[in-house]
DNA sequence: TGCATCCATCGACCCCCGTCGATACAGTCC
DNA sequence: GGACTGTATCGACGGGGGTCGATGGATGCA
């Protein structure tokens, strides 16, 4: 819990963005990515969060969204978790989740891999410290 | 085979592109596009493909990158299809598939919804007819 | 027409993944 | 301290997906 502070995380992109064709190794990481959004449960999930105010939910937000029990809400949290898209921290009774603009907007690099910067997307908050 | 013509295809996009929560069969839809990137060989064949010269590739060009037989290769290619990411042309005797840009720049568009269009990546190249 | 090549489909195997109920742990309130 | 709430973990079940070998269809050539 709470990789709030360490950050294992993906590094995604390295010679992804040169367009030219993925190593084995790199497709291997992405793919995790992708992964973990090839869920219908897991893309609202990080949409909830997001479109929440604060940009950061508790999980009792986010349960009554759908028609599962806590502990599959739970497994999916885990799973957005260990792929680096989401955080989470501890405050009193609540865990408090929030998207990381910064590996999303990687992913989205990968997949566009544009020059201009994808302004506002990037921002450093929540840089790898 | 050879869906040049009508295209299937995943519409993708639509409230998702205002930031707002997506529903549930937004959802669906992303997810499975996601789900069929969520595996290195499919990773790697998109990325074969539109590094290749002329942003094609037939399947003997890519089965040699890979320590995988024929017929999983035409597995992961047929997936990637029906996810609408790649596109399959026969020409006498090779089959030459090709990614469809659009679909993959609105992908990217979800992850991270800018106003600019992304330019250059959205090409009409294969628009939706 | 017959054969060789390229590629897709089929059927089967095994492992992974989404889901659940039961349980355990962390905080809060009385 | 004890009871209660919020959330994670565990173990199990069932279905889906990646891989293979075998087979079949399409094309080109002699």
């Amino acid at each position: 819990m709470s990789n709030s502070v360490p950050v294992p995380l993906p590094l995604l992109v390295t010679s992804a963005a040169t367009h030219a064709a993925l190593s084995a190794d790199e497709a291997t990481e992405l793919a995790a990515v992708f992964k973990a959004l090839g869920d219908p449960v897991r893309l609202r999930l990080l949409s909830l969060i997001a479109a929440h105010d604060g940009g950061e939910a508790c999980v009792c937000d986010l349960t009554g969204a759908f028609e599962l029990t806590g502990p599959t809400i739970s497994h999916h949290l885990k799973v957005l978790r260990t792929a680096g898209l989401i955080t989470g921290e501890r405050r009193g009774t609540w865990i408090y989740y929030r998207v990381r603009p910064a590996v999303i907007g990687r992913l989205a690099h990968v997949l566009v891999p544009t020059d201009t910067p994808l302004a506002g997307t990037c921002a450093p908050e929540d840089a790898p410290a």
